[in-house]
DNA sequence: CTACATGCAAATGCTTTGCAACCTA
DNA sequence: TAGGTTGCAAAGCATTTGCATGTAG
């Protein structure tokens, strides 16, 4: 792990670090918060969310840019895509690569200068899914 | 405008629907109160919000499912791309159409029941980008 | 030791909501 | 005139921040 001489790693960095490695569902701050909690007790939520953006700006984790009102973390700090359930907010990966030439389509016809782009699939998860048909057929 | 019998049209929802029609600057909630309150000095942000939500469930509007901290909306109630500046935010149109078969490398492959995608570009508007050009040379 | 990090609580910023008065159909 | 809509203010919710204390290096 690669920090800056300024960056200390304290206990609290460290086990918010590896509670986010440990899971693939893309938590949000308060379910980190509470996972963490488990192993110290007397940690606060503003810690975890300095924590977040610190190990963010170090590249052990990212912050997904998806669209839902709570921002989400994903320990695989590599670009990849994400599908949402629009009923439970439940986030996996989505099982595509990278589409990298998205942005070429775009040089020469936009006036900004292009960096990169988000791309975030809607869905729903097989509980909702389930639910959803169970609740049609009883109709 | 399709109205249900439910659905009235009052003074204020109209001058909404026009203002946020007339730009094509996608603006959040507090510009659009901002814009409205001149011609309706007493309007409150929460008749701007509630009316937001019914013109985006008649399908007048749309609101955008970008990564931004705000909700923005959209005149143009059909689907389309969108590209945003990292620096202050302007949103514009993306010139592209949408990929429509995006979601097709997803059958099969995904537990979800998939439903459509969000993609956002981002970038550096013409102004920011000349911004950051001109710190640069000047070190 | 020193200056980065924490816990706590208050503050912030966007959005939603309860309610009495108002106005559209 | 019924009930959808408004203005106002308060509440809600995620996130940020100020400050005194704690602690990693």
């Amino acid at each position: 792990m690669e920090f800056d001489k300024k960056t200390r790693m304290t206990r609290q960095r460290q086990v918010i670090l590896e509670e986010i490695r440990r899971t693939n569902k893309h938590p949000a701050a308060d379910e980190i918060y509470e996972r963490v909690r488990k192993q110290l007790p007397r940690i606060s939520l503003g810690t975890v969310y300095r924590n977040l953006d610190v190990l963010c700006e170090l590249g052990e984790i990212q912050r997904l840019e998806l669209s839902g009102a709570m921002k989400r973390y994903d320990g695989n700090p590599k670009k990849h895509y994400h599908i949402r359930c629009v009923c439970c907010d439940r986030v996996d990966d989505a099982p595509i690569a990278p589409l990298n030439k998205l942005e070429d389509d775009l040089y020469g016809t936009t006036v900004f200068e292009i960096i990169g782009h988000n791309l975030e699939f809607t869905g729903l998860c097989p509980q909702c899914s389930r639910q959803r048909n169970q609740r049609q057929t009883a109709r």
